[in-house]
RNA sequence: GGCGGCAUAGCCAAGUGGUAAGGCAGAGGUCUGCAAAACCUUUAUUCCCCAGUUCGAAUCUGGGUGCCGCCUCCA
């Protein structure tokens, strides 16, 4: 497996820490909104990264923390008059709801709340402090970043730079422009937590490196998130935890690439903040995860209606294709292979080498989803119901352990009510005595009920719109 | 100002030295009562422009143009 790092700006040779084991934490949401599909892209793109990962056989720990409390937090709670909890629990929930809309692996994940690891915070700050690598200027902790070396090894910048983009806000408090609170302390009426340097909170980058040193140890395999994070909050959470451990603090960073709306940036003022709850009601959800794997996820990626119309036909090329496997595997002739299917076997394995190979070279999903095609179409034109089974099964297993990897293909066909499928052979009688007006009528009648029918040469088939 | 990215057909998108994957849309065809699906054919002598290196470049080098991101607790 090759990851491009962006510590190093080049493709590496994954490594574990621990042979066949894989520690990954990703940013995860902060809770005070419903999530836009722009926070979809790394949550769909490091859940495929997750799964090759088990694909391959690793044994992953994978995490995306919940910011649960944070200014924009308290905020919200403030306008709609109830507690920070109240609105934390309420878009974690709804987070939750689009996880498995967009198919996370859900029950494979770890979900870390800040709230949860306050303790170890300030055990953590207490420590930085001790070093006299943070000081405590009346309650609120800043983090030095010149005691970090190395500061701006991820984000490429220096530190003289930084001050002199004199768009950083100078504080009085603050010995160095740049340093960064690790503990805030709290205001009137502001949620807080008791510490050594009084009532408070923790600063942003704190609970990442906290969460992800407590539950995966002092040097974790993979961190990712969006490229947006890696100035600043990605460079802090270095800064304070390889100052802390003296040891690396992940040995990948993988930053996913932004996605546009309509070839604009997602923002407040323009008004094209896009909701994952809103797209849903115009797409499935799957097709969203088929687009965000449809580019390479270092590379920005424009979402239009237009877009996802074209990824809602490929996806069903992919489904026809798997229905058409089903169907065969019904029909497909109990025998030996032939010396001829020996031959296709090899082509559609070759398929599956191809997949795995586009994988392996930095998550490339568009060339995996390209071999995906190629298999479907292979198995498309050279199995029919002579076919032996064994081939049939064989190429569906692929398939499907393909599809599974990229978290598509998953949804199946319901049985069919017997109304129903009274109906199908109403019709079937009727155009046999070729009374056609009846049989479109039928047709069309069960087309209402969200139901098409196609007529094959093998007999009628059907599926659900 | 500092740092970084991108530019491949109508659209989406792989490909980083050996002669342009895959998908969507379109056109024509096979099959079909019709429709759908599937299949076949067709759609970039060319990869933003110019110069260079090379037997050979979309791929490397230099210059230019255009678009974009980060430097603001935004994924």
């Amino acid at each position: 497996m090759r990851l491009y790092n962006t510590l190093t700006r080049k493709k590496e040779e994954f490594v574990p820490v621990v042979e066949g084991q894989v520690s990954m934490y990703t940013c995860g949401p902060t809770v005070y909104n419903y999530i836009h599909v722009g926070n979809a892209r790394p949550m769909v793109v490091f859940d495929t990264l997750r799964r090759f990962f088990i694909y391959r056989g690793y044994d992953v720990k994978y995490i995306v923390n919940f910011t649960d409390i944070d200014d924009k937090i308290i905020t919200r709670a403030n306008e709609e008059n109830t507690t920070f909890k109240e609105i934390a629990e309420r878009y974690i929930e709804a987070f939750l709801e689009d996880a498995k809309g967009l198919n996370l692996l859900e029950d494979k994940t770890i979900h870390p709340r800040a709230t949860e690891f306050i303790k170890p915070m300030i055990d953590f700050i207490e420590k930085l402090i001790e070093m006299g690598a943070a000081y405590n200027v009346d309650g609120n902790v800043y983090f030095n970043v010149e005691a970090a070396k190395d500061y701006g090894k991820l984000s490429k910048k220096n530190i003289e730079d930084l001050i002199s983009g004199a768009r950083v806000e100078v504080s009085d408090e603050k010995k160095n422009p740049m340093d960064f609170a690790l503990w805030k302390k709290a205001k009137e009426g502001e949620p807080y937590w008791e510490s050594p340097w009084g009532n408070g909170r923790p600063g942003w980058h704190i609970e990442c490196s906290v969460m992800a040193r407590t539950l995966l140890g002092d040097t974790i395999d993979i961190h990712a998130g969006g490229e947006d994070l890696q100035f600043p909050h990605h460079e802090n959470e270095i800064a304070q935890s390889e100052t802390l451990t003296g040891k690396p603090f992940a040995n990948y960073w993988l930053h996913n690439a932004m996605l546009n709306i309509d070839n604009q940036k997602m923002s407040k003022s323009l008004g094209n903040f896009l909701l994952v709850k809103d797209i849903r009601e115009e797409f499935d959800l799957e097709v969203l995860r088929f687009f965000l794997l449809s580019a390479h996820y270092r590379t920005p990626i424009n979402f239009t209606r237009d877009i996802m119309k074209q990824m809602e036909n490929a996806l069903e090329r992919l489904y026809n294709g798997k229905k058409n496997l089903e169907y065969l595997l019904d029909k497909s002739v109990d025998r030996p292979l032939n010396h001829e299917e020996d031959a296709h076997l090899q082509e559609i394995e070759r398929f599956k080498q191809d997949f795995i190979e586009a994988m392996e070279d930095d998550l490339n999903t568009a060339d995996a989803i390209a071999s995906m095609f190629e298999l479907i179409k292979y198995t498309n034109i050279n199995l029919n119901e002579e076919t032996s089974k064994i081939l049939v099964i064989r190429a569906y297993e692929i398939l499907m352990e393909l599809a599974n990897v990229l978290g598509i293909l998953y949804k199946e066909d319901e049985i069919l009510e017997d109304e129903i499928l009274e109906l199908i052979e109403k019709r079937t009688e009727a155009r046999k005595n070729k009374d056609y007006k009846l049989a479109d009528e039928i047709r069309d009648k069960l087309r209402e009920k969200g139901i098409i029918l196609e007529d094959t040469q093998e007999g009628v088939k059907w599926k659900r719109i």
